[in-house]
DNA sequence: AAATATGTGGTTAAAAGTGGGAAAAAGTGT
DNA sequence: ACACTTTTTCCCACTTTTAACCACATATTT
């Protein structure tokens, strides 16, 4: 499984497009190609997956049981909004229009790595996020997430 | 596991690169070789870990559900910035752009062991710290940290 | 003092990034 | 159904930036 690094900014041009950074490029393997699948992220930013990373998680959508209201509910509002999308001969990549309003995205924006995938923000709503996370909070959360035994 | 030692200056040429001072070139091990990945450091400065330090940190990062907020809020705050970067031929580190302003770096720089990574300060950042802790506070911190039990 | 290793700076070729035009496709109205 | 308009997609050409390389200066060692 493909794993990225970094954070890099790239800005929107007049038709919507943005180029993927080279240093992203460069992390993609060969197999991972072209192919991505763009949707809504769960904060105010977009998703990007390489095709090879949106599999298994569409696969185990697949297998929940949609007998299940709420099971109905997640399916949609994950699944609306995801689009494929593929890189142009210039290595930029088109943004959906109406998954601009919800990630608030203008023209600069910040790519960052979400392991397997890739987060993109509107810079004043990324710096915004730093700016909201005091240490104090990020201490207390770090603790919770990877000292789990320190709760109970 | 690597764990370096010293502190030793450097300085930033206009490009924005620094030669990673042949000290700690020498205690990194055949293996750890030429790749590292830099990041915001929690205070003012920037922190430089090799490869083979940083493979256990993503790994565990890359274990957490992504579906739980926090852990989400967590791998944001603690990738912010994360980016490889590896040495030229002569032995220097491009600092990449974005990283500049969150440690305040100029020109002079001070490069400090912090055990398995280091830690790139600017210089003036760095005296002010020392400058700020005295021979009591320093003590007192030296009490709760190595001497939990004087707590009470 | 010579030789080797360390540190510095600059040039240049290649890659990254940007913008726009034209063809194709989709949509609209008569 | 056809002509016309608008949107989208694809591709080409240019500009800027980057990173690889080279050459030299300084320090250190034998």
């Amino acid at each position: 499984m493909i794993s990225f690094l970094g954070e890099y900014e790239s800005t929107i041009d007049s038709k919507g497009r943005f180029l993927l950074p080279a240093a992203f490029k460069k992390q993609l393997s060969a197999d991972d190609g072209t192919k991505f699948v763009i949707n809504r992220g769960f904060e105010k930013c977009l998703t990007l997956y390489p095709q090879k990373s949106w599999e298994p998680i569409f696969e185990n959508i697949s297998k929940l049981n949609d007998f299940d209201p709420k099971v109905r509910s997640f399916r949609r509002y994950f699944l609306n909004g995801a689009q494929p999308v593929e890189l142009d001969s210039a290595g930029r990549l088109l943004l959906p229009k109406n998954l601009f309003s919800h990630a608030g995205l203008e023209k600069d924006i910040v790519l960052v790595s979400a392991l397997n995938k890739i987060e993109i923000w509107d810079k004043e709503q990324y710096d915004k996020f730093f700016e909201t996370m005091t240490d104090e909070s990020f201490s207390a959360i770090a603790n919770e997430v990877m000292n789990p035994k320190a709760e109970g």
